[in-house]
DNA sequence: ATCGCCTAATAGGCGAT
DNA sequence: ATCGCCTAATAGGCGAT
């Protein structure tokens, strides 16, 4: 954690090297104080997840779609915890950004970050998933989760997909010269585990326990409705199991 | 190289398991026969730059842009090399994939991934480049670098730039079950080192020796004159030394 | 051969109601 | 409090000339 701030906090000490170039507002009616901060979350705390996979042997196989990270782990702990049916699995992991007007307790998931049910009815077919609903108070809308509960590689090598967000919440200071804390430095991380599409979907099927556990997202109406982005809800990952959500904030 | 491409040809391997979700068709006028194969390459070769650096101390530290990949290194292998000035580097790499249909001896580089001349008249300004010149047969455009050729990080750690782009073609095979080839398989790599800003367009200055080095890149007429990206000439990359333009072929 | 037309996918800030 | 309006930045396939 100490090396993940301050890889993230240089970002901000380093900015007259950035200044004259930095990444340009956006979205709707962008207040002006705040700098897109989606790089410095993604490579100073991106990078680093490898590191915690030491002894798992991860591999960054190839696909066309999915999360920003992605490893096929291996280990004995794993043949243990799946009594025996698989030594490996799939980390998903998406990096999400926000700043203090964006903290809220969700994020939001696009279809190819989040695994479903994975319906196989013949070879030629492929697999698909059934299609969820992210249901929200005023309304609803459908969710078509590309992932699949589990991958087959080549190898034999069997692997379920375990979906992960690791968010950072970063302050917004004002930039000045020298010690102590400026610009956009890290204020929290919050690490996410989000079911796989088959405890999700088939059993125990926490998405029907808790429908609005994927709650709507933050695509415009006109958007392609396979491709509709949904939020999940912090609130309900941590009732369904309080590991789901784990917090650190930083002194 | 064995692991790059059994993790790269894995993704055509796993079709059935994408296949009812692939990435679209993008583009003027696809043919149709091609999938976006971007993040393929993104993360059965990016991922890996990290295990060459082994005994480099690699550092993903924060900044708001840049390239996929970038790592302060640290070694006294570069305080040799640079003859005591420094250290450390902070080497940028991009993946840059394409197909057999778009296969050529450059690649496109945006403004965040080139280095300049990094002029720095005060603190309060912060550092700027030069404006260069993407210089073509038919037309030319100015082109806005936007990376220091070096960084002093809070630390004191000197890092001078180091621009690498690791290009992958794939080939467009049927997509077969079993055994062999299919799908986009990985058919060569080049590794290609761009000058530093300084080498560049300073001392000895390669753009003025090889106006043409830099020449117009894919972007619309219409895009902020600040953005537009410039595509590099391998050849005249290899004319100004041969080992900036490594490629291997596949058997 | 040159160069730029053209669009998917990602991302999250922040307003409208 | 809910939800979706809104836009930057990346990327490279492939046509037009």
């Amino acid at each position: 954690m100490v090396a993940i701030r301050r890889d993230y906090d240089e970002a901000s000490y380093l900015h007259a090297f950035w200044k004259n170039y930095p990444p340009e507002k956006r979205g709707r009616a962008p207040v002006g104080d705040q700098f897109p901060w989606i790089e410095v979350g993604e490579h100073a705390l991106g990078s680093k997840v490898i590191d915690f996979l030491e002894g798992y042997q991860p591999r960054d196989v190839g696909l066309p779609t999915g999360p920003d990270q992605r490893y096929v782990v291996s280990s004995n702990d794993i043949l243990g915890i799946t009594n025996g049916i698989t030594a490996s699995a799939w980390l998903f992991i998406d990096i999400k950004s926000v700043g203090p007007r964006d903290d809220f307790s969700h994020t939001v998931m696009s279809h190819n970050q989040i695994s479903g049910d994975g319906i196989w009815n013949s070879p030629a077919e492929g697999i698909s998933n059934s299609i969820l609903t992210a249901t929200g108070k005023r309304t609803s809308h459908p969710f078509h989760c590309s992932i699949p509960p589990l991958y087959v590689l080549s190898d034999g090598t069997v692997a379920p997909v375990i979906m992960m967000a690791i968010k950072p919440v970063y302050k917004m200071l004002s930039l000045q010269e020298g010690i102590g804390e400026s610009g956009q430095p890290l204020s929290k991380v919050s690490l996410i585990t989000i079911p796989n599409g088959i405890p999700l979907t088939v059993s125990p099927n926490y998405l029907k326990q808790h429908p609005s556990l994927l709650f709507p997202g933050k695509d415009d109406k006109g958007k392609d409705p396979l491709k509709v982005r949904a939020r999940i809800s912090f609130e309900l990952l941590s009732k369904i199991a309080d590991w789901r959500v784990r917090t650190t904030t930083l002194a």
